[in-house]
DNA sequence: CTAAATTGATAGTTTTACTATCAGAAATAA
DNA sequence: TTATTTCTGATAGTAAAACTATCAATTTAG
């Protein structure tokens, strides 16, 4: 028997919750492979209707419009990614060992967990490489932030400032930290490949580079060198 | 008499130089205070051209598209910024003082610049905090990257990182480093203002409190703390 | 002085983002 | 059972956004 992992999310997200039918799992995954492929500028709800096989209205049903969606894709990940830490990091007791743990799992190439058909978490973690910020970097921000859209990045940025703290209780700064180590982690993978001059890793782009980066800025940051 | 500052930018980036004539200085200070006011994502051609009194058409004479002037305006900040560094650190000889002075620069408020009378730099550094990410976060960076419309960034990037190697000779991620401190420079700023848990300002809301942050981040990383 | 180039304004087209309506299928209630 | 509501997917719109083409008036260059 095979055991799937179903994430629970906002119901604000949505307007009908993709996971309970055909078609709004296909809206799911197709909007995935869409977004990774042209990107979120191009991606439109009638693109994705016609690739699914469907039309735009069907798709306004699930979403209000496709920022929602990509707030939706973007939680969901974020709260996979937290599963994922949680998972890995539950018999280590040591914190500068699960930390460690952490900034491997958080800059390492993603592939796809069985447990989910719907989503292909190897595509879904590129396209928070390169969209995730556009979730929360606009004018509406803080009415979204209202609505705890942003819930499950912020809930995950509690747990890493918790090992932080952890590590090092005097440590005056775990929660600009975290989220210092988990947008770099991103920002340096995509720097790597596209703009590689604004990084040291840019001739053997590799992950491993950012991962040594990052641990020696963390550890040292937290006097655990 | 008054010196005036004037800054050459790529000339691909436009159709036409906006510098040159009455409306295109005056494209880009309404496109400021209009991207200010409304989000990128808000601000139109047809908008801004209502604004400025002309029309859309001539707006595109000036601009392929809402996504190059984007581009420029950002590119012009992070110019007028690395003037502002040459400036403001010419005179200090040690590397560690003129790191600590780059990175207030960066964190800090900044005020219209009175050299300049068709930009407010204030509305403009608010803008690439919250929207300057989006320059690059495209399906069309390595395009845009080819045209050297990033160069602007990546000069700043490699005079800090220059910096850090001043400082510390032996330490391996200088441009990670330096390309670490400008991001996070402006995300725990949007941060701070817009998903405060994710800080440790978010009570305060005081610009100090990232300087001191990045301080101890930066300095601890390369060992001079 | 004349020809070429440039300017600003008008009037389109196509695509995007969304809304309203409707017919058929399924669920439920009397 | 039948009637009623409810839900589904599909059709057909509209308004705004993102351009493009054209043109007449002006400036500039030879």
């Amino acid at each position: 028997m095979k055991l799937k992992l179903q994430i629970r999310m906002n119901e604000e997200l949505f307007l009908r919750n993709p996971e309970q039918s055909e078609l709004g799992l296909k809206i799911i995954s197709h909007s995935i492979r869409l977004i990774h492929k042209n990107g979120f500028e191009a991606f439109t709800f009638k693109k994705l209707a016609t690739d699914i096989g469907t039309t735009e209205a069907g798709i306004y049903r699930y979403f209000e419009n496709k920022h929602r969606l990509l707030i939706y894709i973007v939680a969901w990940y974020w709260s996979w990614l937290e599963y994922q830490i949680g998972f890995h990091t539950n018999n280590i007791k040591d914190p500068v060992t699960r930390l460690k743990k952490v900034i491997r799992l958080l800059a390492s190439n993603v592939k796809d967990d069985e447990h989910t058909n719907h989503v292909d978490e190897g595509l879904l973690h590129q396209i928070v490489i390169s969209e995730g910020s556009k979730a929360y970097l606009t004018k509406h921000v803080g009415e979204d932030n209202k609505h705890q859209f942003f819930k499950p990045y912020k809930d995950l940025c509690a747990v890493i400032g918790g090992i932080i703290s952890e590590c090092n209780s005097k440590y005056k700064y775990p929660k600009s930290l975290a989220s210092t180590i988990i947008e770099m982690a991103h920002f340096q993978n995509f720097f790597m490949h596209n703009l590689p001059s604004l990084t040291d890793f840019g001739k053997t782009k590799k992950e491993e580079g950012i991962i040594a980066f990052l641990n020696d800025l963390v550890f040292s940051a937290i006097g655990k060198k």
